[in-house]
DNA sequence: CCAGTTTTTACTGGG
DNA sequence: TAAAAACTGG
């Protein structure tokens, strides 16, 4: 009898969750069920082996992804797992870092910066130091600065090699550094490297948590780059002869690394095996998600590179529709194209949410969204704009972070004039100035040069103004809630009135947002007692502190602990700005970058501007490394295809308004003709029907379409929170349950997935053998 | 010296 | 197209 954790897998998934060896790499293809096999390991090691939770530490690449696999784990137990770290490197680095802030030297009130507060900073400091940014870009130097970390180097410790720039460079990170320091800031480079820090700086720290985590289990190892390589290895023990080491696994995929650019490297996947000996290897070849034709396009792309493992997956599902191709003349024709083909699907019966769209670049989601919203279909772009980079968001946040925070500089910038109060540039600058040369933060600065009489009455007066404001929501917060205080910034600093002023479609949806965020910070603060409960720290506190944390009443917090709130949720804020859109149950289609795909499946994919110089993008398309990354990415993208797949890309293309003519992507050429089917103009209202020759002289029509109605884009954000109680109504379905369906009679339920109206269960029947279904429809008893 | 307006520049990707 | 930078009237 098959235990059922290791019921419908095949014998290497089996072998991956089972195993008893002390080190395993899972080379495992797209679509072959590595999620799963995950999962199943976890739930193996604490119901099988019985390992405690508190002794494991997963970590994934996304937090979508580490949601899910919590998720799942709680429910093939059928219990809450409690103790168990899941979270991306980022995220457990972060908690790390506000536990123990103390032994590494920060402040308490650390912040973590994103990647836009970062580029500002650093614009500054040039402007400061008399760098000019026309020599010495700004991207550059922040890639220049955030490269170097992702190596585990600090400023006084760069190698000197190649690059002219280097000397700027350096100089220029030797003062970010200081500031940041100085600042209590934190980029997301650096939330790593600190963590690295304490196992390297801190011993007694390192042997806690080494002699906590016992199993260490790796997703998306292709992905990690050298301080995150670092961190397991030194955390694991395995360098230490005289330490017991950890069991480490780890599941990756070399042709779908693609985060080359922020200090991937591939590499790791044969370095774990030297380093981490003795490793175990396991295969997984097949392929349970695409169709014959999919997968064979997918291994033709994918065999054009050269620095493979190799690797050739295969299936048994038959082969499957042809792949659709079609050459639009704009990118608006494109839309047309897709739009049409999904409301087709659509009426074909096929469910919205099993519809996806996936493209490049962020920018090209704006056409198709228009079409979408012509054709009345409900869709979700997953990430883009997030809902925390929202400029209105960023806003109150800054509030919320000076009010956490005096020494915040950036937070101060940001909102010292916003909404306009007459503190303009040069009192800006000003007071730059002069904190520069005392040493201290801008707020401080504002009210040492108060007293100094460096401005204008009017001026001083407004500076005035915004301190004890400032101050007082910082007083009022000892005595209201987190939602009311905010409900205070909005009112009191103007800026809802601001936007209010405003009567077009964007500032409403940017009010939208703000209702939206005070809906955010409300449900956290009532979850936070629970968070609190659950603080999987809890053994790492003090005994002293873990007392106060079981004084929490029923009623809402104690005033005191409101800041501590904020904290946590302006460290939420930073972190997971993503999650927003991807909670909702709703049937969605869904348009998503291919970066964002990955992971995913759907039953139809469209790969939408197969164009040179976008994808490749034109940034990558030289250097072949960075090539090969690009043909990675296509693989990504054309694996996620469950049934049929769809390419297209146009003849002309508005780049900035401005209109670029296109070649096909080399990638499409590189699918065998076998496998494609040219699509011809069989709908289009809008254009000349006639026009199907493909030459390039046809544009006209398509740059006349109308780009009205931009105003109209469904940008809101959806209402329903994240965090919902999957146990609440998903808890029925557990592994090894007898359930009855009334078509297939009796059957035992042996894998789960998705959860809510998405839950999927696969039921083993005696007689109807085995099948998914969806749970919602299904009616088991 | 500020606030509102016009011109210029720049879009890979994401924690 | 949209955000940032440069410009200009009060």
């Amino acid at each position: 009898m098959t235990h059922p954790l290791l019921f419908g897998l095949n014998p290497p998934q089996q072998q991956a969750v089972e195993s008893n060896d002390k080190n395993i790499l899972v080379l495992a293809g797209a679509g072959s069920g590595k999620t799963r096999v995950l999962v199943h390991r976890i739930a193996w090691l604490i119901q099988e082996k019985q390992v405690s939770p508190y002794a494991i530490l997963a970590v994934t690449f996304t937090n979508k992804a580490a949601k899910e696999m919590s998720q799942r784990i709680e429910r093939i137990l059928n219990m809450p797992v409690r103790g168990m770290w899941v979270g991306t490197f980022h995220g457990l680095a972060h908690r790390l870092l506000r536990t123990h802030w103390h032994e590494i030297g920060l402040p308490e009130n650390f912040q973590v910066i994103d990647s836009d507060d970062q580029k500002r900073l650093l614009k500054r400091i040039m402007k400061e130091m008399g760098i000019d940014e026309k020599e010495y870009p700004v991207n550059d130097v922040q890639s220049f600065i955030n490269h170097s970390k992702d190596n585990g180097q600090r400023s006084n410790n760069i190698e000197t090699l190649y690059a002219v720039n280097q000397k700027h460079h350096q100089a220029i990170y030797t003062e970010y550094e200081q500031i940041c320091r100085r600042s209590g800031l934190v980029d997301f480079a650096e939330l790593l490297l600190r963590a690295h820090e304490i196992w390297l700086n801190h011993p007694h720290l390192l042997a806690h948590y080494q002699q906590r985590f016992r199993y260490l289990l790796v997703d998306e190892f292709q992905d990690t780059n050298t301080i995150q390589y670092a961190w397991i290895n030194v955390l694991s023990g395995v360098n230490q002869p005289e330490k017991e080491t950890a069991d480490v696994m780890v599941v990756g995929d070399d042709d779908q690394s693609i985060y080359g650019w922020r200090g991937a490297k591939i590499e790791h996947i044969q370095q774990f095996a030297r380093d981490f000996k003795p490793a175990t290897t396991i295969r997984l070849e097949q392929n349970y998600r695409s169709t014959g034709t999919i997968l064979s396009a997918a291994n033709a792309v994918i065999g054009h590179n050269n620095e493979r493992l190799g690797k050739t997956l295969w299936t048994d599902s038959g082969k499957g529709e042809s792949i659709l191709v079609y050459q639009a003349y704009s990118g608006y024709d494109e839309a047309d194209y897709i739009v049409n083909k999904i409301t087709t699907l659509i009426e074909e019966g096929s469910k919205r949410e099993d519809i996806a769209v996936l493209y490049r670049s962020n920018a090209q989601s704006r056409v198709i969204e228009e079409k979408l919203v012509q054709s009345a279909i409900p869709y979700r772009v997953y990430g883009g704009l997030r809902f925390f980079d929202r400029a209105e968001i960023r806003d109150a946040l800054a509030y919320l972070r000076l009010i956490y925070a005096r020494d915040d500089d950036a937070a101060f910038e940001r909102v010292i004039n916003l909404p306009a109060r007459g503190i303009g540039q040069k009192t800006i600058e000003k007071l730059r100035l002069f904190a520069k040369e005392t040493q201290q933060s801008l707020w401080f600065a504002a009210i040492n040069t108060l007293q100094e009489k460096m401005f204008s009455p009017k001026v001083a007066q407004s500076i005035v103004d915004f301190l004890h404001m400032i101050d007082h929501f910082s007083h009022q917060l000892k005595e209201i809630k987190l939602h009311e205080l905010l409900e205070e910034v909005y009112q009191t600093t103007g800026l809802k009135a601001y936007y209010e002023k405003e009567k077009n479609e964007k500032a409403r949806s940017r009010i939208e947002n703000l209702d939206e965020l005070f809906n955010a910070i409300k449900q956290f603060n009532d979850e936070f007692p629970e968070l609190l409960n659950e603080d999987l720290f809890e053994s790492e506190k003090l005994e002293s502190e873990k007392l106060e944390s079981e004084k929490v009443e029923d009623d809402g917090l104690k005033p005191a602990e409101q800041i501590h709130v904020l904290a946590d949720f302006l460290g939420h804020a930073v972190l997971e700005s993503s999650e927003k859109q991807a909670e909702e149950w709703d049937d969605c289609v869904q348009l998503m970058t291919l970066h964002s795909a990955k992971g995913l499946e759907f039953q139809y994919v469209f790969l939408a501007g197969m164009e040179q110089g976008l994808f490749p993008h034109r940034m990558s398309a030289e250097l072949d490394d960075k090539l090969e990354e690009e043909r990675r990415l296509c693989y990504v993208g054309i694996t996620r295809a469950m049934k049929q797949l769809y390419l297209s890309f146009a003849d002309t293309r508005n780049i900035h308004g401005r209109m670029e003519y296109c070649r096909p992507s080399q990638f499409i050429k590189e699918i065998p003709e076998q496998f494609l089917t040219q699509v011809r103009t069989t709908y289009s209202p809008a254009y000349n029907k006639s026009n199907s020759s493909f030459s390039q002289s046809n544009y006209s029509q398509a740059s006349r379409q109308s780009y009205s109605d931009y105003g109209n884009r469904s940008s809101s954000i959806p209402a329903k929170r994240a965090n919902k109680k999957i146990l609440e109504q998903d808890e029925e379905y557990y592994c090894g349950k007898v359930v009855q369906h009334k078509k297939f009679g009796e059957g035992v339920i042996t894998d789960t997935e998705g959860s809510g109206n998405k839950l999927r269960v696969q039921v083993n029947f005696k007689q109807a053998g085995s099948r998914w279904l969806l749970a919602k429809v299904a009616n088991l008893d």
